[in-house]
DNA sequence: GTTTCCCATGTGATTTTATAACATTACAAA
DNA sequence: TTTGTAATGTTATAAAATCACATGGGAAAC
């Protein structure tokens, strides 16, 4: 709603480190893995949707217990496992992803199709983006091949400075 | 208590997931590292180097308190600080790395040169086989070029079932 | 040779992250 | 409606990591 045009500059966070139109990721988002859900027979429960709900508003890695205080406060459990459940429908279902660096969740840029995500972590703000990693997995099969070894799922995680706070550095 | 009950502890376990002989892995691996600190003004000290030797002995992921347990077995200090500190060491210094997926460390296969390493990490027996990535690099190299990203050091964790373990399901 | 400083180590306490175990509730299919 | 299964709620605890501060040891300055 009130798609008034571009509020590009409320910082919502980053996605791909850029500014973008942020008014559209949550609902699209909730569309889509509703879609999904409804499509493979998943149940898309309320605490589901509103952990995913949380992960697509901020576009950047959450705890668990960050994410549990909100839902705390929405009425929902309050104990870890309730956040850590929902956090395990959602990367199992490839909805979210766990960022090991940080210990910490982040929703799917493109949840559409499964692949091996691979994140841009920025290590002075944490801010996260996710790359499309297309050849990575063919590098790794090869690897693999040789040693035998059968791959389920990778990921990548590079960690470094994001422009915005490379801009910082440097003024 | 001080358990010997983890089963990341036992065996020596693989590399590579082949056998070999394990024999000259500890004394090579101190050796080198020796060198290498030598030649870069770092102290080997007595913790980080049986940290290290804990590490080469066991070719697989250890966990922080497992590596403690055994520090503690040896007369060295038996709080987590003692472990962590000689870890991180080892890290910074390219001697060892962190498996983020299982919160353990494991003993670098070739520290002589700087590297994106790739994991290889067998989920039943949590076996793990450090690959080279030679292209890995690149690959992100150019994603992360586009976003203006700079990255400063990667790592690649691949999940999935050892040869090993391979075998044994289906027999 | 002693002093000085810095780095490393030792220790207790605490914080953060994650799971175990079990009771209860909601839901869909028989 | 019954029944089985999956999801949720809650208590408790385990596992991983860090903080804060005291002590010690070695290299270099004096």
């Amino acid at each position: 709603m009130t798609s008034e045009s571009s509020k590009i500059n409320s910082a919502p966070g980053p996605l791909g480190f850029g500014q973008h139109d942020h008014s559209a990721c949550v609902s699209d988002g909730l569309a889509a893995a509703e879609t999904r859900c409804a499509a493979e027979g998943l149940r898309f429960t309320a605490v589901r949707r509103k952990v995913l709900e949380l992960l697509l508003q901020n576009h950047r890695a959450l705890g668990a217990y960050a994410i549990l205080d909100k839902l705390r406060e929405d009425g929902f459990g309050s104990q870890p496992p309730v956040a850590y459940r929902a956090l395990d429908f959602l990367v199992t279902n490839g909805l979210a992803h766990k960022i090991e660096r940080l210990n910490a969740f982040i929703a799917c840029v493109h949840p559409s199709h499964s692949h091996t995500p691979a994140f841009m972590i920025c290590r002075l703000c944490d801010a996260v983006a996710e790359a499309q990693s297309p050849t990575v997995g063919g590098v790794l099969s090869d690897a693999a091949r040789t040693t035998g070894f059968r791959i389920e799922r990778a990921v990548v995680e590079a960690e470094g400075v994001c422009p915005v706070c490379e801009e910082k550095t440097y003024t």
